[in-house]
DNA sequence: CCTACCGATCGGTAGG
DNA sequence: CCTACCGATCGGTAGG
């Protein structure tokens, strides 16, 4: 990406590429989220940065590069919490709580870009698909480690694949039904949340 | 919907609409899940059933109505199953198991129509849309019901709805994942997953 | 059920 | 030669 400055046609003084990736990275995040990937167009992204689908062109390759930026960026820092974690202080299961409800509130509070990550990950083609994959990958292995070490071998006869996709699933699925401003605060539905994973369905025995 | 019957141009002797709706209604189930809802022209469509787009224009209003059809049959059949259940024999508790179970065995042996209902009901709108959400809200309703009854008060701490969400989310995530010629067998899946769910999350102490 | 089309919009690119 | 864009339009396709 190149970058943007003004909203008219001077060539206008030259602002950090920095600052124009954050402003292009939130335009696309918040259009994908609210009308689809296939929903958004060129046109609707331009709009919203104040350019033209020429000059957006001038910036990007297409819709494709800011997917892939939007779930690079994303998962990227995804996973840096989740090393932060795995490689801090504490017990095994005191860093598997941490992991879930770590993963908890990544849904909670950045809502827009977990429904892009869910929805139009299928939608990345060749390269960026490839090292979006690898970064969730290793999200996934190292939440397996984080929930094997927790477990020990207090759960020997259920897959420990299953019981992580299914822990991720039941968070992930926070961004179909849950409403910060609703009935459950969003700590009471952490830590409830939280409860039912740690002390009830992953309890040693 | 009219019935259609033949390949060619015939007016065709007149056949079952149900049999031209089965077909329409699997095609366009086929297509939304490979493809997605907007990703899946009304040409394509068309293809798929031997007709111009001007002659599926014969048929259905659109790819609106096809979405509603599919939505709608399939929503209806799987509220009845639970409907059985519920009003069939056992105690609260073994309602509660075979629930969980026809839960897990619709997402498995329903993909396509599974993954049209996670991610494109929210394309609905008006009627359908109501309509559609009647049934889901039924759904969610009467497994709420079976879940209060086989738990009593054993967890008087946590919200019911919460549980029935996270309980549906862990199993309707399977479409994310689950690969039925993979590693897990379904019959091993659906032993293990019930049993994550029933004798430890959900569990009475 | 087809042929022959439409208004509009799609993602993407031309010259300057 | 490069940067930062613009107005206008390209070839095709969407739903109808």
């Amino acid at each position: 990406m190149r970058s943007a400055s003004g909203k008219t046609g001077r060539p206008s003084s030259p602002t950090s590429g920095a600052e124009t990736e954050q402003a292009f990275i939130a335009a696309a995040t918040r259009l994908f989220a609210e009308r689809g990937f296939k929903g958004t167009s060129i046109a609707d992204l331009a709009r919203e940065l104040n350019l033209t689908t020429a000059s957006l062109y001038y910036y990007v390759d297409g819709k494709q590069e800011l997917l892939a930026r939007v779930l690079e960026t994303g998962m990227a820092d995804f996973l840096a919490r989740l090393q932060d974690i795995a490689e801090g202080m504490g017990d095994p299961r005191e860093k598997l709580e941490r992991a879930v409800e770590n993963h908890i509130d990544f849904v909670i509070n950045r809502r827009d870009v977990v429904r892009i990550f869910l929805r139009y990950r299928g939608m990345l083609q060749d390269s960026p698909r490839e090292h979006y994959q690898g970064l969730l990958d290793r999200y996934q292995l190292l939440f397996t480690t984080i929930l094997a070490d927790a477990l020990g071998d207090s759960m020997p006869d259920i897959d420990i694949v299953l019981v992580r996709q299914t822990v991720l699933g039941m968070i992930n699925s926070l961004i179909e039904w849950y409403d910060p401003a609703g009935r459950l605060p969003p700590d009471v539905l952490r830590s409830q949340l939280s409860r039912l994973i740690l002390e009830r369905m992953l309890r040693r025995d």
